[in-house]
DNA sequence: ATACACGCCTGCTGGC
DNA sequence: TGCCAGCAGGCGTGTA
C-alpha cells in the first residue's frame, strides 16, 4: 500500500503495538525481502533480537522504528564474528526501516490467522503494556507479506537530519518524547529523500525553486522523492486535477502561485486519503488488520478513463507519460501549448 | 546535475 | 479453453 496516505495508516497502526515493545524472534522467510539490508537474513535476524522499538516514525512513503540501543553490543559482536564489523556502528542508534515498495503490507495478529500467502518475514514482538492485574500482554505477531517483492525491510544506522529537526511523523509518541536521541535522526538509506508536505518542516520555498529549476514535465517532479516525497502515481494525478495542470506542463515554467496552488492541492488530497483510510483497489492494500481504505470512491481522475470530470463533465482520458498511465481532464487540464518534444 | 531506460517480482486482465 | 502481451500504488542503478 504504497503511498503517503497508506504508509501514515499503516504507521499509525503500529504506533501503539510496537512502541516499547521488544523484539523476541525473527524469521526471515524470504531473503528477496531484505533488499535494503546490508547483510545476510541471519545478521538482520541477530541484530534485532532482543531489542526493543521506540516509536514508529514515517517520512513520505518510508516507515522506520527506532531501536533502543542494544543493552550490549560487545557480547553480540563476539557471538557472532563474521559480522564483528558491526561494532564498529555499537553506539551509533539503528532503525528497523520498511518499504512497502508496489506490494507490502505489514499486518499484526495473534497467531491465529492462516499465513498470509506472500509472508516473507515474521516477528514476534511483546508489547511494552501490561493489564490492570499486573500480567503481561500476549505476544503480538507482526508480518511483512509483499506478493511482488518491491518492498523490504532493513536495519540501518541513524544519521542526524540535515536541518536538525525531527525526521519524520512519529504520531502521539512525538509528543511524550519531543527530546528522545531517535527523533533528529534519520535511517542513512531514508537521508536523501525530501520531506513530505505534510511535514511541519517542508520548506514551501526551497519546494517551489527547486521545481522551476527542472525543465521536466510537472508530474515527474511531484513524483521525484528527492524533491517532495509521499507523493505516487494515484495522487499526483489528483494533485494536478485539483490544480488544473496537465502532467506535462514544464515545471520551469510554472508560477510561484502556480506551484503554491499545487501543493495546496497535494495537501488537501493527501488529507482527505488519510480520512478516508487511504485508497484500495483491491485486498492488496491494507492496514494492519487487513482492511481496506475507502479514498478510492473520490478519486476525480485516477482511474476514472470516460467518466465524467467531477467539475465539468467531460470524459476523463488516460494517457501515457514516463512508461506508466495519467488520467486528466482534457478541458481543465489542457496539453501545453508548445509540446516539448 | 538531470533525464531516461531498465531491472527487480507476481498476478490479473483483455485480446486473439 | 489457452496463451501471451500488457499492466499495476516504487525504487535504485547505470548510462548518456
Amino acid at each position: 500500500m504504497p503511498e503517503l496516505p497508506e504508509v501514515e495508516v499503516v504507521r499509525a497502526g503500529l504506533e501503539p503495538a510496537v512502541s516499547g515493545a521488544r523484539v523476541l524472534a525473527v524469521h526471515v522467510l524470504d531473503e528477496r525481502a531484505l533488499t535494503r539490508h546490508d547483510g545476510p537474513g541471519e545478521d538482520f535476524a541477530h541484530r534485532l533480537t532482543g531489542r526493543t522499538i521506540a516509536a514508529a516514525v514515517r517520512r513520505g512513503k518510508f516507515l522506520w522504528m527506532p531501536l533502543e540501543p542494544a543493552p550490549n553490543p560487545e557480547a553480540a559482536s563476539t557471538e557472532h564474528t563474521e559480522h564483528a564489523e558491526h561494532a564498529e556502528h555499537a553506539g551509533h542508534p539503528e532503525a528497523l526501516v520498511a518499504h512497502l515498495g508496489m506490494s507490502g503490507q505489514i499486518l499484526l495478529g495473534r497467531g491465529d490467522r492462516p499465513a498470509a500467502k506472500h509472508r516473507r518475514i515474521l516477528l514476534e514482538v511483546q508489547p511494552a503494556g501490561t493489564d490492570r492485574d499486573g500480567t503481561q500482554e500476549p505476544p503480538v505477531e507482526l508480518e511483512f507479506v509483499d506478493q511482488r517483492t518491491f518492498g523490504s525491510m532493513a536495519i540501518d544506522t541513524m544519521v542526524p537530519t540535515i536541518d536538525g529537526a525531527a525526521a519524520g511523523f512519529a504520531g502521539h509518541v512525538d509528543d511524550e518524547h519531543p527530546d528522545a536521541s531517535w527523533r533528529r535522526s534519520i535511517p542513512s538509506q531514508v537521508s536523501h529523500i525530501a520531506r513530505d508536505p505534510l511535514d511541519p518542516a517542508f520548506d514551501d520555498d526551497r519546494f517551489i525553486a527547486m521545481a522551476r529549476k527542472r525543465a521536466s514535465g510537472i508530474k515527474r517532479v511531484l513524483l521525484d522523492q528527492g524533491v517532495v516525497s509521499g507523493i505516487g502515481n494515484i495522487y499526483a494525478d489528483e494533485s494536478l486535477w485539483g490544480a488544473k495542470l496537465h502532467y506535462d506542463r514544464p515545471a520551469e515554467r510554472l508560477t510561484r502561485a502556480d506551484l503554491r496552488l499545487l501543493l495546496a492541492e497535494v495537501r488537501a488530497v493527501l488529507g482527505r486519503a488519510l480520512e478516508d483510510g487511504g485508497t484500495s483497489f483491491d485486498a492488496q492494500y491494507v492496514n494492519i488488520n487487513g482492511q481496506s481504505g475507502y479514498f478510492s470512491q473520490r478519486l476525480a481522475v485516477y482511474g476514472q478513463q470516460g467518466k465524467p470530470c467531477p467539475r465539468c463533465g467531460t470524459p476523463i482520458v488516460r494517457e501515457a507519460f514516463m512508461n506508466r498511465s495519467s488520467h486528466r481532464c482534457p478541458v481543465c487540464q489542457p496539453r501545453p501549448r508548445a509540446t516539448r518534444r
